[in-house]
Formats: C-alpha cells, sequence, structure tokens
DNA sequence: GTCTATACACTGATAGAC
DNA sequence: GTCTATCAGTGTATAGAC
C-alpha cells in the first residue's frame, strides 16, 4: 500500500518525532507552557508548522507527552531500586544513588523542570494535574519502606509521610537550584538525599 | 490642591495597591507569569482595568512587586536568625525555626511560589534573574555559618556549599509540594531542615 | 496515480496596553 | 471600551517516493 517502504517510513517518523521531542523539551522548560510558544518549538526543531501539527495535534499534546516522559523516567529510577532485592534500607540507599546518577543529567534535569512547571502551573491546563497524580503512584512504595527501616533503627523516628516529602522535596528543590550549576552537579552524592531519612542515634545504618 | 484630604487620598492609594497585589498573587500563583492574564488579575481584584494600569504600568511591573515581596519576606525570616545572638549552630536552629514558622504560612507559600516560577520561567521575563540574583545575597551569610559549625563539630563535615544547598533545596521543595496539603503543613519542624546540616556523629548538637 | 511528508499563508480569538 | 499584536490552530498546496 504504502508508497515509500514501511521501514523508511516509521524511520522518518520517529526522527522528526524526536525532534519535536527534544525541541519542545527545550522550550517547554525554558519558558514554561504558557510562555513557550509554537513558534518556537518550530524554530528549535528546524520543522515547519504544518509538521508539527501533523505529529501532535496541538500544543498541550506535546507537553503531555514531555510530562509522560518524564514520569517515566522517574518511575524507572525508582523501581529498578525498589524492586532490588535486599533489605527496606538498602533499597532506599540504592535509590539515593540512582537518583544522584540519574537525575542530574543534562536530559533529566529538564524533565524535571517540566514536572516542577507542570506542578504550578498544571491548574491552567485541564486534566494534567490528575494525570500526573494518576501516573505517580510509584511514589507510594517509599514510606512502606521507611516505616520498616525505622522498626529497625536505620531510618529516622518520626512522621514517615514527612520523611517521605523531606526525600521527595529535597531532590526536586536540588534539580530547581542546580540547572545552570554544572559544577555542582557533578559533587551531588547518594549520601545528601539518605541523610534526611538517616537516624542520627545508630550512624551508618 | 487636592480636593480631598492628603491622608484620605494616600488611604485610597496603599488600599487599590493592596487589592491588586493580593489579587495578582494568587492570580500568577495558581497560573504563572504567562498563564495568568490581567483580565484575571482586574477581576479578582475587583478592580476595573483602567484601574489596575492607573497603579501599576504593566504586568511585567506587577510580577516585579511581588517577587520583591517574596524577596523581603525571605530577607527579613533570614536576617532575624542570622543576626541572632549565640553561636553559628544556635544561629541556623534560629534559622529552621522561623522558616518552619514563617514559609508555609498561607501568604509565605505564594509568594515561595511566586519565586519559584521566577526560578523556572526567568529567562522569559527580561531583568528577572539579575534582579532575583542581585536581592538574594543574604543566603551567602549562611555557608560561613556551617564552616564554623563544621568546626565545632555540630555541622556535617563535607562541601559546605552542598549543605548550603541541600537546606534551601529542602525548604524550597517542601513548599512546592505542600501547596494543597495544609494538614502536612502543620506537621513541619524546624528539626527537618536543621537535620540536613546536622552532623550525624555527635548527635544533638 | 496515490500516499505521505512538508510548507506556509491565513483565520479567529484573545491578550496586553492605555 | 478600544486598539493592536500575537498566538494556536487550519486549509491548501507542493514535492517526492513508490
Amino acid at each position: 500500500m504504502s508508497p515509500r517502504g514501511k521501514k523508511l517510513n516509521e524511520q522518518m517518523r520517529s526522527d522528526a518525532k524526536a525532534k519535536i521531542t527534544k525541541a519542545a523539551l527545550e522550550v517547554f522548560a525554558e519558558y514554561g507552557y504558557h510562555g513557550a510558544t509554537m513558534e518556537q518549538i518550530m524554530k528549535a526543531s528546524g520543522l515547519s508548522k504544518g509538521l508539527v501539527y501533523h505529529y501532535f495535534p496541538s500544543k498541550e499534546k506535546i507537553f503531555f507527552h514531555l510530562v509522560d516522559k518524564a514520569l517515566e523516567i522517574s518511575r524507572n529510577t525508582w523501581k529498578e531500586a525498589l524492586d532490588s532485592p535486599g533489605t527496606a534500607w538498602e533499597k532506599i540507599e540504592k535509590l539515593s544513588e540512582n537518583v544522584a546518577k540519574i537525575a542530574f543529567t543534562d536530559e533529566s534535569s529538564l524533565y524535571s523542570l517540566i514536572m516542577v512547571q507542570a506542578t504550578t502551573q498544571g491548574k491552567s491546563i485541564p486534566g494534567l494535574m490528575e494525570h500526573i497524580f494518576q501516573h505517580l503512584a510509584f511514589y507510594n512504595e517509599l514510606p512502606p519502606l521507611i516505616i520498616e527501616a525505622q522498626k529497625s533503627g536505620e531510618a529516622a523516628p518520626g512522621d514517615p509521610q514527612i520523611l517521605f516529602l523531606a526525600y521527595v522535596a529535597l531532590i526536586q528543590g536540588f534539580v530547581l537550584f542546580l540547572l545552570n550549576d554544572d559544577e555542582t552537579k557533578k559533587k551531588i552524592t547518594p549520601e545528601i538525599f539518605t541523610k534526611v531519612l538517616r537516624n542520627p542515634g545508630k550512624p551508618n545504618g
């Protein structure tokens, strides 16, 4: 049916989509959802207006696509640690390792920024917050691990929900502050994140 | 000259300005700089289009005004702690107290959110980033205190700049996550913030 | 000839400004 | 209330592979 070979077509499709995605990531990260214009995304991608709209039906759908990719990166980073063998505390340490390794790479930083923007402006983008909450379910796996690690004395005592929030807040906060500071990014260690959960009464659990 | 008494006039001016500021704070916090419209701010303030433009020359100037107020709240919170008497570590503990007490009140939360938005979208608002950096100089007073507290063994060892960043990141991160969670806000204690700086080898410095 | 990628002028709506 | 600029989104047309 297809005049061009199917493979070639798919190649072109995914090439173009990847170009648009990359350009949109950069533009949205810099200007925010409302501040970014399709014009900017077209210029950044080097593609025409018609083509961009050929692949994505709307600005909103492009943003949703980026949010989905951000969630996927995050979920993979978490899942790989939380599904690893070992005690609850070992899993938490593994998670800190993964975060330190992945969250501050150039691409991940931009995706994290997309999530921050989604959080702060989500109310003005219909359906976005619901979409995010639905796909953030993997976060819920951490609090039970904290509770388990509290029982073994490795995690700090106190409200597990607050400890959990502190952990996530610290990661997001770092992303925000290190956007343009590559030198400091290199100094991020897993220990920084684990520290907010660790029980100081029992050093080095 | 003035048909109305001078005092009355000034009263009206500050009333109107306060109304606009309050409305703008809420609208910008919810929709972001670009997502917010002057229409929304006018409706939220209950004032006419003409009056709003009488008090502020542009949308941009309103946002700058909010950023300045946010910086002022932050500076006061920090200064009051860092200028207090006592050791370096005591000042840090006082700072955590102030932050826990002030940063999560309804008004401060919104101002913090304005700062987050300014950070993430600042590049698309001319002059904003420079403006913010100029007025964030008070942040620079914390790292020396950390270094001093490291010498006395109260602060954790390690790169003071990273510890400083972790402290600030944690505060900002909490603000971001607790926007719509008043129940959890109540549970925030100074200890959560101090913990990221404390030396676990010497509990309770 | 047919299908798909691509280009771009245009439209309608709405925002900021005054 | 009005003016003007600009945005998201569309309609139509061309190019080229098969």
